[in-house]
DNA sequence: TGGCGTCATACCCCTGCGGTATCGACCCGC
DNA sequence: GCGGGTCGATACCGCAGGGGTATGACGCCA
């Protein structure tokens, strides 16, 4: 299987529509047609149901998603890191990826750390949006990342756990249940004036429901203190909180765990040095 | 970049050597060179250095060929398992792989107790050398392994621990270190008349060293009865052994820990199964 | 220095990918 | 029930590029 051919599937079936993903990709929609026609040949399976509207994933089109999505991000990968060896000459800098706004104390102390140790290479620190963190070290976009159990994937990745950290609902101070000790997750949902806010999936699209639609933290922080929404967060928080927010630990929320996680088998010297250095703090 | 030109990469750099790799993938020399050439403009990165003796990788060339190989074992997963899936409907036997010779006891448990399971899925056995399992799971020849600690690579799998286990060295009844009570691996490493054997590398090719060459565990137990070598083997052995074999403890070689291991985002029922029968055990 | 081994280049052929035009099937509104 | 608007599939053509053979350039060794 070539990766053009998987590229032009998982076009298809991310698009249902085989004319929209012809011109995703570039090309016209006869050709398309053919090659995944000429794919479910080769394999042997009928990968789609053609219906009137358009193309659906059969259950074996599903595995073949699924898997042909890794197995793309680990060609682009090594395309990537091979583009980035050659720059390298040994003391190429490290990218390192990590949620926006999110564990900006720890960052700070392992960045600070980590300069502070004789031979460390440069470190590019790309933010990104909440999630995109293991897709990029996945794909070879990021050498290192800071993920945060359970709401990262990090099956596939060599880990270093570095907090675990209680959750706790910010909300406007004033509000009646600011003075509550301590809240369940259940009862911290179904605040009726004060619905939690959603977050957008990892294509940009958002669930449904009465929250607000948010992309980052100060944001969310913001519309707290106007009353306006309620939010869970780790407990590490509180260190950027300002005045008109309360805090309430919430005794039922799953603990959260930062790590530091990187690709097995990475040999880059950037990588090792920053996870000793994670690992001391 | 195309399977193809990794396809090719790999070949030429497992080679050392244009035409003996142009021959394995059977296609002539030119086309092959000229590909890599193609390969190399476009990934902006030496990846070979040209001597007159073949084709030797550049530091790029090395990470291009670990990453590379970990892509095209993702690619061929994803065609395996797409091609199971098809067969499957549903209910398609799961294929487990674990090393001839070790862990039986615990297999046939694992083995019985999983068959007993309401809504059980057939299981195929493959018993593999040694080593192979990991390379199994990775490019989709099979859905869940037993592997060991420290001896298997078992980077990007998804595992649970089965057991834990302390080292003997299985030595000839009558030698005269059989009657001590615990060895060193160092003790053990350097009794002159009984050299450990050797195991093979992945490739087939065995180290340098004086002990015999090796590939079951049969055969390894005859010899050391007939006090040619002696082995470290997991404290589970003990329960194969007959007559003629001494046991010693070691006193600091690492554990040995068996998993239950398959790659992450299984979705197979057989496997989930397994799973959690296995640690019910 | 000639012979042998390496990989690279030159040139040709033909497969197979992508393009345009068109078809067949289905759904919908009237 | 019939035309128009969706789909995806098929037919056919042109050409880029992958593969073939023949040969060259270069370093090593006897």
């Amino acid at each position: 299987m070539e990766t053009r051919e998987l590229r032009y599937f998982v076009a298809v079936a991310e698009e249902s529509h085989v004319g929209r993903a012809a011109e995703r990709l570039g090309i016209a929609q006869p050709p398309l047609s053919r090659a995944i026609a000429q794919l479910e040949r080769r394999l042997g399976a009928q990968l789609f149901t053609r219906t009137p509207q358009g193309m659906t994933l059969t259950s074996a089109g599903e595995t073949l998603l699924r898997e042909g999505r890794a197995a793309l991000a680990a060609v682009e990968a090594a395309e990537r890191r091979t583009r980035r060896a050659v720059a390298a000459a040994g003391r190429a800098p490290v990218v390192l990826t990590a949620k926006a706004g999110a564990s900006s104390e720890l960052m700070a102390k392992l960045l600070d750390a980590y300069a502070a140790e004789p031979g460390a290479v440069d470190v590019d620190v790309v933010l990104s949006p909440p999630g995109h963190q293991a897709l990029m070290l996945r794909d070879g976009r990021a050498d290192v990342a800071i993920l945060h159990r359970p709401f990262d994937d990090l099956s596939g990745f060599d880990v270093e756990q570095l907090l675990v950290e209680e959750q706790v609902l910010i909300l406007p101070a004033g509000h009646p249940l600011s003075s509550a000790t301590s809240l369940t997750v259940e009862e911290a949902s179904s605040v009726p004036d004060l619905p939690l806010p959603r977050w957008p999936h990892l294509d940009g699209s958002y669930p449904d429901g009465p929250g607000p639609e948010l992309r980052d933290l100060t944001q969310v922080l913001q519309l707290v203190r106007l009353g306006r929404t309620a939010i869970m967060l780790p407990d590490s928080a509180r260190a950027n909180l300002r005045d008109g927010l309360a805090v309430v630990p919430l005794s039922d929320a799953p603990q959260v765990t930062t790590v530091i996680a990187w690709p097995p088998h990475s040999t880059s010297p950037g990588v090792a040095g920053l996870v000793r250095t994670a690992t001391r703090l």
